[in-house]
DNA sequence: TCTGGGGTCCTAGGACCC
DNA sequence: TCTGGGGTCCTAGGACCC
């Protein structure tokens, strides 16, 4: 029996939800009938644009180019800053409607889903639950989706790639033909900026010509990957709908600097808060980390991170802050200057999984505690009400603030 | 007032062991 | 005029996604 597989997006959603959370502060204005973004924030030189709106669309503005650009191409546009508290609110919304469908739902992002709906179409069709999705989505939640319905993930999100806003596709085997390999290369799902042109210079050209090119020829340049894109150019996808959340595979926190740093010691002071909003968030899923990465952006967008392992897996703020120091020590030698730094931890296991060891100390037990009673001030009082001594002045730089 | 931040997965080379 | 080979771990970098 195929598998009956839905793949929903949300049309523009930063930008939709950001408008129905200002109508519903009493704004007159839809953000979403006029020329508008949500973007970062110039200032902090992270100015780009996150979402638009379908009258920006039609200026040619795109996801992802600067605020600069995107003024220059429609010179009334309106930019609006986002809120990812709004876009939590709408997104669980969302998913909570989707559960009166199934239980098979996959939050693949915070805007979308897949759902499996196999075994719940109780004699109905799977173009007419997709119907009625649609139109419960915008009566209840006041919001659009694009829909795409076919047999399985990959070509589900395919077809909810195809025309927007407020749309149903479908993508079923005998529609491959027609309705995907026409489309350019650089439609398909997985296949990037890198690729296309080494695809485009073997006159490989639309994702009918890919799905044609000997399969063995792609795994012979592109390894594991040549394969896959094969076979999603031919539609195949056998990978299932994850509706059980897997724990984190790795944890980071990153920011552009308002202003380059080449001093070590001001990189450390704002590592030291990258590491604390990390470790805070390590505990907060009850596992350790076994590896600290730390990442660095030159001036001129060269990016590059090391790592290195800890001796004993830990949520410690102390014993990953001092690994990530030395990190930052060995990997920055050159004084160049530094426009984004990240901290990041690796191989997570859990925290009731890891053996107790010989070597548990009790300095271990006795930083678990200082940093419990640092979370629990950070909960009930708010961030920075609390710090380490080496980061009092980090705010005169950065001001770091979690994400929730 | 150019160019975010959070992730996952893969590859390739070197170290090290048997 | 030789100089294995397999396996695992670690690290750096890169590609892709939203």
């Amino acid at each position: 029996m195929e598998r009956q597989i839905l793949h929903i997006d949300v049309n523009n959603a930063f930008l939709s939800w950001t408008a129905l959370e200002k109508l519903d502060n009493g704004e007159k204005i839809d953000i979403r009938e006029i020329p508008a973004v949500i973007g970062g924030d110039e200032s902090k030189r992270s100015g780009i644009v996150l979402a638009k709106s379908m009258k920006a669309k039609e200026c040619g503005v795109a996801t992802g180019e600067t605020l600069y650009q995107a003024r220059i191409k429609c010179p009334n546009l309106q930019v609006f800053s986002g809120n990812f508290k709004t876009y939590r609110k709408y997104s669980d919304k969302l998913y909570n409607l989707l559960l009166e469908y199934t239980d098979i739902i996959e939050r693949y992002s915070i805007d979308e889903c897949f759902l499996d709906m196999t075994n719940f179409l109780a004699g109905s069709s799977l173009i007419k639950k997709a119907n009625e999705i649609s139109k419960r989505v915008k009566e209840e939640l006041g919001f659009t989706v694009n829909i795409g319905l076919a047999n399985n993930k990959l070509l589900a999100k395919m077809a909810s790639d195809f025309e927007k806003p407020d749309k149903i596709h479908t993508l079923f085997k005998n529609e491959i033909e027609t309705k995907m390999w026409p489309l350019p290369i650089k439609d398909l799902f997985m296949l990037g900026r890198k690729t296309a042109p080494k695809l485009y210079n073997m006159n490989i050209k639309t994702i009918g010509d890919l799905a044609k090119t000997d399969k063995n020829l792609l795994i012979k340049i592109f390894g594991k990957y040549g394969r896959l894109i094969w076979e999603y150019a031919n539609g195949i996808d056998e990978s299932d709908v994850k509706y059980i959340k897997e724990d984190p595979k790795s944890i980071g926190n990153s920011v552009t600097l308002p202003r380059d740093l080449r001093q070590i010691e001001e990189l450390e002071e704002v590592l030291l808060a990258l590491v604390e909003q990390v470790t805070y968030r390590l505990r907060k899923t009850k596992m350790l980390a076994t590896t600290v990465n730390v990442q660095l952006r030159t001036k001129d967008f060269e990016d590059f991170s090391h790592q290195k392992k800890l001796p004993m897996p830990t949520s410690n703020t102390k014993d990953i802050y001092n690994k990530a120091k030395e990190v930052l020590k060995e990997m920055y030698k050159d004084k160049l200057p530094i426009r984004l730094i990240g901290a990041r931890v690796d191989g997570l296991i859990k925290k009731n999984e890891m053996q107790l060891s010989l070597f548990d100390s009790k300095g271990d037990e006795k930083q678990e505690k200082i940093d419990n009673i640092i979370d629990n001030l950070n909960e009930k009082y708010g961030y920075n009400s609390i710090t380490r001594a080496g980061k009092l002045n980090i705010n005169d730089i950065v001001n770091i603030k979690p994400k929730e």
